[in-house]
DNA sequence: CCGTGAGGTTGGATCGCTCCAACGGCGGGA
DNA sequence: TCCCGCCGTTGGAGCGATCCAACCTCACGG
């Protein structure tokens, strides 16, 4: 595919371009670009007037090559199907817009079937941060990426990153639990059992929320956990073993939404109903919980304002890029539903 | 070699690096990146060693500015909510990556709050093709930017584009629709409702060829159309005011999955029983109707091909930017799950 | 013995921008 | 009147890659 000859023309009007038209120099147009102080008003203003008469567009690269830095955001999703990306990335998007920081979306899973090629391709780029969001599995490109340039890491995994200069932006999962077991136990329920979602972080502080509220709650005795994997089938099949016990439980909680969704169909194929005869409680509120076919009390991560509060990190980072990486935790709210009701009379 | 004024030197290695360690020239060790057949088995061996003992990267910015093209694709989505984005994008990646293009994603529903300065990013940036995927709406920086650059119309919108040098890549939505009606007439339905979808383009399509097909299948005269808007709220609503006339149909075809799930939610709170009363079906074959809760009947628009074929597609364009725009249309598939039954005896 | 061409290799120009040192004009203080 | 400082402005040197024309070896045929 080589193209002999001539390098093509494009057309498209460069900084030459302007500066002649307005009857200045390169100079004095990339001053009037960046708005800098130093330029009297006359010249500012044939500037710009040349840049709208040309329909000028500042060439990106150029300016990257020359600035030494990207003014865009790598923003590192884990799976696009993951309902609360969207909620995110709408409280993010403004922040860093409102910077002047573009931003570029990648999808992990993707990446990781393409070798990660996108994930070099950021560091290729010169991205001046990252976010990582969700559970990213912790690639060696990822880790070298993250070592290399301010990184925030939002949502699921991240706590135990450890990398030095990373902060870590995470729903308090253990809270959550804690909030779905009170919820539970205020409505008289005392066997409250737990479908898991193992694999990933999240779903083990999920765990662990759960175990320590139901001992708090003087529950201990009754802790019961059946494994799933954050999936609607994992659910079902953990709802099953549950629902089948001798002394089945009369509230599950689930580790997240779409466990909780294939907890309903368990309780439907059983003929166990719900809210009546158990309870289900998921994580995540997402659009699974608040259809109203399904109604399911969970436990809200406030996506977009973990969006909001990432972008805000990742700004400050960016500004001192080594100072301490810290740890935050947003408090989550419960979302009562259809889905959990008081305890079935013994 | 006494550079004034020196800027920081970033510590990243280039080409110059490269080819002192290698003891070669920066030509040489940019032919072997480019892997150019003339270069000595040598040279070769030894500039590979170089490159890998001082792990160097190519700097993409630089690359782009002297090569005019950025080897990379921008996609804008419109609502990353959209289930059937992941699944194209599982097939678009791999197409591109394989013909080392990258990809940058781009959510235009942000970028409209963000007075789309992603669209014009992916200009600036100089991005070498464009996939609009779902819905766009049409605005001056899309169109100016499909103008220019090489690009692929995928999903709903795009029929009515009329741009000359565009691609675009659907759904057939009429035969989709018309896969259902025969389903269900198939079933012995005859009093077949459709709850349209509107405002959106692939909308209107599924509801010109429900009636088509109702017409072809001697049912004109029970055409039955109530307007939803592609939302479960708006099934929900429109479902109830279906189910609530003296001649109510026996089956409902909802313009999307989310439509059919409001429709759901309506006839479980009517009390009508699906799908022994009324069947229902929808389209999109979404997560929601996969979900074993709802397990709706459902059009399979087969985003993974779709993405496949718009890689294709926008590989060839970029390769001829002037060839006449063509429209191609996918053949759907429809997917028959527990939301649909025979009709109920009269 | 020399011209010739192919195979490798190289320097330098270039892409479009930013940044810096230097420069010209103008007004005010000595 | 002269000098100095300040404000605006300018040319030029990079940034890190690609690409082309020129160049240097040799091997080989005349």
């Amino acid at each position: 595919m080589a193209t002999p000859g001539a390098r093509r023309d494009t057309g498209r009007p460069t900084l030459e371009t302007v500066a002649a038209q307005a009857g200045v120099s390169r100079s004095l147009v990339s001053l009037v670009l960046n708005n800098s102080p130093k330029v009297s008003p006359a010249s500012r203003e044939a500037v710009l007037r040349a840049v709208a008469d040309l329909g000028y567009r500042p060439n990106a690269a150029a300016r990257r090559l020359a600035e030494r830095r990207s003014r865009t955001v790598g923003v590192l999703l884990n799976d696009l199907r993951q309902p609360w990306f969207a909620d995110m990335l709408d409280g993010l998007g403004p922040v860093l817009y409102g910077a002047g920081k573009h931003m570029l979306l990648g999808d992990g899973h993707i990446d990781q079937l393409m070798d990660e090629t996108l994930t070099w391709s950021f560091l290729d780029f010169g991205v001046d941060g990252l976010v990582l969001a969700g559970s990213i599995p912790l690639s060696a490109a990822v880790v070298s990426i993250a070592r290399s340039i301010p990184t925030v890491a939002v949502g699921g995994r991240g706590l135990d990153l450890d990398l030095p200069h990373v902060d870590v932006l995470a729903n308090d999962n253990e809270r959550g639990a804690t909030l779905v077991v009170e919820h539970l136990t205020g409505l008289g329920h005392t066997r409250i059992a737990h479908v898991s979602g193992l694999p990933s972080v999240a779903g083990r502080l999920r765990m662990q929320g759960y175990q320590d509220a139901m001992r708090a709650a003087g529950l201990g005795a009754d802790v019961l956990i059946e494994h799933g994997d954050m999936s609607e089938e994992g659910g079902y099949r953990a709802t099953v073993r549950l629902l089948s016990r001798p002394d089945r439980p009369t509230a599950i909680f689930a580790a997240n939404d779409l466990t909780c969704v294939g907890a309903l169909s368990a309780a439907t194929a059983l003929g166990v109903r719900v809210p009546d005869e158990v309870s289900l409680a998921g994580f995540d509120n997402s659009l699974f919980a608040r259809l109203r076919a399904l109604w399911l009390t969970s436990v809200d991560g406030t996506a977009h304002l973990m969006g909001r509060q990432a972008g805000q990190m990742l700004l400050e980072r960016i500004e001192r890029p080594s100072a301490p990486g810290q740890i935050r935790l947003l408090p989550p709210r419960l979302e009562v539903r259809g889905s959990t009701g008081p305890a079935p009379a013994r």
